[in-house]
RNA sequence: GCGGUCGUGGCGAAGUGGUUAACGCAUCGGAUUGUGGCUCCGACAUUCGUGGGUUCGAUUCCCAUCGAUCGCCCCA
């Protein structure tokens, strides 16, 4: 038997309604914020991710889905929608665009190749929006608020935003030097990891939870301590504009994100509980990505988070979407000439807009009728010969289980009325 | 890439070195010849992930492999 591929999964019906819902969420709360839908390739070519993603990340090291096709261009996977997003914002000019910035979400399959474990799946799917062309820190704070406002209406509780800002990349440098000259000396009693990420990226040894125990670790240089005055300003507007919405944060300095671009603001979403990860977002500011892909000096800011884990989330928190599904009729037709019947009542009340069904098995009478209850069907229509020679058919209510005669032109509207009384 | 646990019908889940592989749910049929949700009765795995080994004999022991799952690293 051939099974689906190691860290994918099907979604079947009875879990795609919460898909579907959530979807809609993401949609609806985007369309309030307007910020319009973009769709772009699930592939890329290799370099975007290259440039875009950075060379020293975990992502681009280790864990893209990278193939040559025919011509024998390499083309890679997206592991993440923020590359392709800007890709498409220079290639197609969206800085000339009448709407500025330019706000943009997506909603789709992303790639990595990973050990799945909870919350982790090799093609797994993200929400993320992105503003590009605002250096305006209220827009950090809305996307925040966004991802914020989002979970509220989900219905999540007790979720909490750390935020930390990593400065311009004045503040980076004069950080990563004094990253670079507080570790140098005692490195060696560091991890492999720690030690090629001395000279390449010495902010993601702050990451590191093997060494986080070492004295180093603890009194290293704080990257807020090294905010030039702009970027001080920049983030104390970010955390107003938070304050003044209501939504809570805590500062934390070790937040780093894996994107060598980013600036300024960063910050994540937790919950715990969801498995060994409890990230259920991530995102920030990238003041140097677009230039990177060759646009103009534009800044950014945007977040990702997995549908999957809001799943988790939920899951966990014991909250159930409000899903309902029902049947508005399941028609049962006894006897050859009957069904026939059946059949185009189907279509007719199809075509009025009801959801319809009826019995495709050479069912009995009782089986069908149980078909129908497990179908959470609200009315049966059942023609015997009897009726069919009359011209009627009998409409049960299954709720009630009253029942009664409807001709046929009537069967609809009388379906219908059912189906508004019950409400 | 590394480590733990697990792999029995559509699903969940017992079980033992030897031959009838429990049970629950679901499904189908009947009790009730055209009426559901409750109840009762009946049917439903030549087979225990796959391959190899030990053995008179393995679903049960060993090895390998594949897969699932949880964790490490890192992220969504």
């Amino acid at each position: 038997m051939i099974q689906v591929p190691r860290g994918t999964a099907d979604i079947l019906p009875g879990e795609i309604e919460l898909w579907q819902y959530i979807e809609d969420k993401a949609r609806d709360i985007c369309r309030r914020y307007n910020y319009l839908e973009i769709r772009t390739p699930i592939f890329e070519h290799t370099e975007l991710f290259h440039r875009g993603v950075g060379e020293t990340t975990d992502i681009v090291e280790k864990e893209m889905y990278t193939f040559e096709d025919r011509g024998g261009r390499s083309l890679t996977l997206r592991p993440e929608g923020t590359a392709s997003t800007v890709r498409s914002y220079v290639e197609n000019k969206m800085f000339g665009l009448p709407q500025q910035p330019t706000k943009l979400y997506y909603i789709g399959p992303m790639f990595r190749y990973e050990r799945p474990q909870a919350g982790r799946m090799r093609q797994f799917t993200q929400f993320g929006v992105e503003a590009i062309g605002s250096n305006s820190p209220a827009i950090d704070a809305e996307t925040i608020a966004l991802a914020m406002r989002f979970y509220e209406e989900l219905g999540l509780k007790n979720l909490h935003v750390e935020l930390n800002s990593l400065g311009d990349a004045e503040s980076r440098k004069a950080h990563r030097e004094a990253l670079i000259n507080h570790f140098k000396p005692h490195i060696h009693e560091f991890c492999s990891d720690c030690q090629s990420r001395l000279e390449r990226n010495p902010l993601r040894i702050l990451d590191c939870k093997r060494d986080a125990d070492k004295e180093l670790m603890k009194n290293a240089p704080v990257i807020l301590n090294y905010l030039n005055d702009e970027s001080s300003a920049y983030f104390d507007k970010v955390k107003k504009h938070l304050d003044d919405l209501g939504i809570a944060y805590v500062v934390n300095a070790n937040l780093v994100r894996g994107l060598d671009y980013y600036t300024h603001t960063a910050f994540e979403i937790m919950e715990r509980g969801i498995g060994a990860v409890s990230t259920i977002c991530g995102g920030g500011r990238y003041n140097g990505l677009v230039k990177e892909m060759g646009g103009s000096d534009v800044p950014g800011i945007g977040f990702a988070m997995s549908i999957e884990r809001v799943l988790l989330a939920l899951k966990t928190q014991g909250i159930e979407l409000p899903i309902e599904r029902a049947l508005d009729c399941f028609i049962i037709g006894m006897g050859e000439e009957a069904e026939e019947k059946a059949f185009l009542l189907l279509d007719v009340l199809r075509r009025e807009g009801l959801s319809a069904d009826k019995d495709f098995l050479d069912r009995k009478m009782k089986a069908q009728l149980k078909a129908a209850d497990r179908l959470r069907a609200k009315t049966v229509v059942i023609i015997g010969e009897d009726e069919l020679a009359r011209g009627v058919a009998v409409l049960k209510n299954m709720e009630t289980g009253d029942q009664q005669e409807v001709a046929f032109e009537q069967v609809a509207s009388a379906v219908q009325s059912v189906i508004e009384k019950d409400k």
